[in-house]
DNA sequence: CCGTATCCCCGGGGATACTG
DNA sequence: CAGTATCCCCGGGGATACGG
């Protein structure tokens, strides 16, 4: 397990197999990208760069490339003119949306829970000031 | 869906609901920490600490309270002298085992596809150097 | 159109010293 | 022991301009 040792080195000790994916989903923007690439499907460079507002190209670049090099985002480069360059999600990429789904669920489960225990609370005692929601244990 | 827009606001346009907890798992030495948790149960700042290696107090005290914050984690105060201190796992944040579980297992996998068809290659061609893995679709 | 090259700035995070 | 306070530094990432 990891996530931002002093340098993101290889050889981890003790380390965790899942390190490299969260490693990569992590990077900034990349949920981002994933999803548009999974929603829309295959599109162009500056089609993505639109719908995956206020990034600036070389940080768009730089994920591309990451995520190609980790075999997640196939690159199709058409040398016409002008160049017209594709993306989409490899096979494996695919591999990823289920775990993301389940994610997705998870997070509109506690979204639900936090809400109505809000509500709840409301209903009972009316603070002046949310409160930090607390874990039952 | 985000991960690392201009500010890290609430209200995302076409937000995606996972991305609270990406955000979360993301942030640097997170998956450390929860691991640690998981595997060596409740523990104190200082062990926690010894065990993370390499994490500055400032770092791990931040972490935890974005953690505690989020419901993941919880912090048992003893005001004995000196202080104790004992951080867990809540109900909340062991729901995320499932998803690491899988994520761990994808992860494994990949690694063992990967190493196999290096090999594979290595085999057939035996080039100088080790190409890109580049992925069948 | 799809990038790379350059510059520059801001804040995340480490080290150290100190308190309850 | 478990933090907080302070200082300081480095590089991640945006903006801009240019090349194929």
């Amino acid at each position: 397990m990891s996530t931002s040792p002093p340098a993101a080195k290889a050889k981890e000790s003790v380390s965790c197999p899942m390190d490299f994916i969260l490693r990569m989903l992590m990077g900034p923007w990349t949920t981002y990208i994933l999803y548009n690439l999974r929603t829309h499907g295959p599109q162009r460079f500056g089609e993505l760069k639109r719908r995956v507002s206020g990034i600036s190209a070389k940080m768009l670049t730089e994920r591309l490339r990451t995520l190609e090099g980790a075999a997640l985002v196939k690159r199709d480069y058409e040398a016409t003119i002008p160049p017209k360059v594709t993306y989409s999600l490899t096979k494996r990429g695919g591999e990823l949306d289920e775990v993301m789904d389940r994610l997705a669920e998870i997070a509109i489960r506690w979204e639900a829970e936090d809400a109505a225990k809000r509500s709840g609370r409301l209903i009972e005692k009316s603070p002046e000031k949310a409160p930090a929601l607390q874990a039952a244990e």
